[in-house]
DNA sequence: ACCTGAACACCGTTCAAGT
DNA sequence: ACCTGAACACCGTTCAAGT
């Protein structure tokens, strides 16, 4: 997909509906392939299982999608089709608080997105009308439009971070087990005494929403000083 | 790797040198791997290519990694074989303001690194000392640790969110495409406002940089509330 | 015992044969 | 013209044949 599956993302949506309904749409590929890498994961997904799930050839599957990286984008995109919804006239805090929630949700719905959304890609409309939204948010402050974007990526990015931990930690108790080898205590002390204070293992600290008040902290102070 | 790699990850690295040293070893595999990861790629990481680079027969490499998954997990590590240098005695912030700097600096030395970070894995000995160092700084404070660990969970997941949009922005002009549309003046109106403006394409602001400030002056105001 | 080629079970996709 | 099966060029890995 040399244009990012731009043309794709963004082309016409449906015919008219005109005589039978096709067995297969774009909508319902997209749809299964979405539930596919929602209960099984995203490696799950190939062109062959989704035929199956579809009753259909596997090739038919191509004469409504280009191919695999596509159908990829589509399924990102496609976890964004509602827009969250934010309190309103309740401040800007309150409004990317909810924001920040509904990302985290978002990925916390499809695990297997986490990963695309490093990945290069164009955006899609779902992912535009979820930046929209928060974009509106800091316009509304006044602030500059680049600032307002920054501020976003600020929000945006810590989120994206700091959901990974959440979304791996549950299926993964290896992640702190190098602790018990013997130079662990001198080769890293700090998180050797983390470990040690149990803090971790049973976390009385909600780090998710410590590190977003951090974040919403800053981004107050900056508001404040250039109103 | 029913473990993520985890045995694989700590085990002992190196047999004694006596006789001969071996063609291949785990590090070779793993260097030349990352070096077509970061030249060509990690889809093009294959384990022919791979045996072709080295010289030895694709199933040579089993000998010294147990399969792709591990191998991957490897080159994830070998990517923070070396830990950040953090100016001394210059204050917490000055310390991870380079810390999160050197984080950036990974990601953009090897950028298919990023999409790792996200998946699921082990830590490795590399990633525990980063880490190791970051919580260094701010247990030097005197907070306690599970507060520490949230505060190095904010910048982390700050910049690995942040750098994500520096990497891929370089190589893809589709990015903001869709506001060309007829109909993206009313759906995305903030989104407009931002190109209209020119800010995007010319950003004046460092965009970066701004979202970091923010998350330090964050924890700033909480490190001198909790003094 | 150590190493590694051939064979296997996949994958996404091309292409031409079917209707 | 539309749809789709067989065939192709890959992929990671098993297994047994080689030394």
């Amino acid at each position: 997909m040399g244009d990012g599956g731009y043309e794709l993302l963004w082309g016409a949506k449906t015919r008219p509906a005109r005589g039978r309904p096709p067995a297969l749409s774009r909508e319902r590929i997209v749809a299964e392939a979405l539930a596919i890498a929602d209960a099984e994961g995203l490696q799950q997904v190939s062109m062959k299982h989704l035929a199956e799930r579809l009753g259909s050839g596997v090739m038919s599957l191509y004469r409504h999608v280009p191919g695999k990286d596509e159908l990829v984008a589509l399924m990102y995109d496609a976890t964004m089709t509602d827009p969250p919804r934010l309190p309103e006239g309740e401040g800007w805090r309150a409004a990317m608080t909810a924001w920040a929630l509904a990302v985290r949700d978002l990925f916390h719905a499809h695990p297997w997105a986490l990963a695309l959304a490093t990945a290069n890609h164009a955006m899609g409309p779902g992912e535009a009308r979820w930046l929209d939204t928060a974009l509106g948010v800091f316009e509304a402050e006044g602030l500059p439009a680049e600032i307002c974007l920054a501020a976003v990526m600020a929000v945006n990015g810590y989120v994206g971070g700091a959901v990974r931990p959440e979304i791996q930690g549950q299926d993964d108790p290896h992640w702190f087990r190098f602790l018990q080898h013997e130079s662990a205590r001198e080769d890293y002390p700090h998180v050797y005494r983390l470990v040690a204070e149990n803090s971790f293992t049973v976390p009385t600290v909600d780090v998710f929403g410590f590190g977003l008040e951090r974040v919403l902290d800053g981004l107050e102070r900056y508001i404040e000083d250039h109103r």
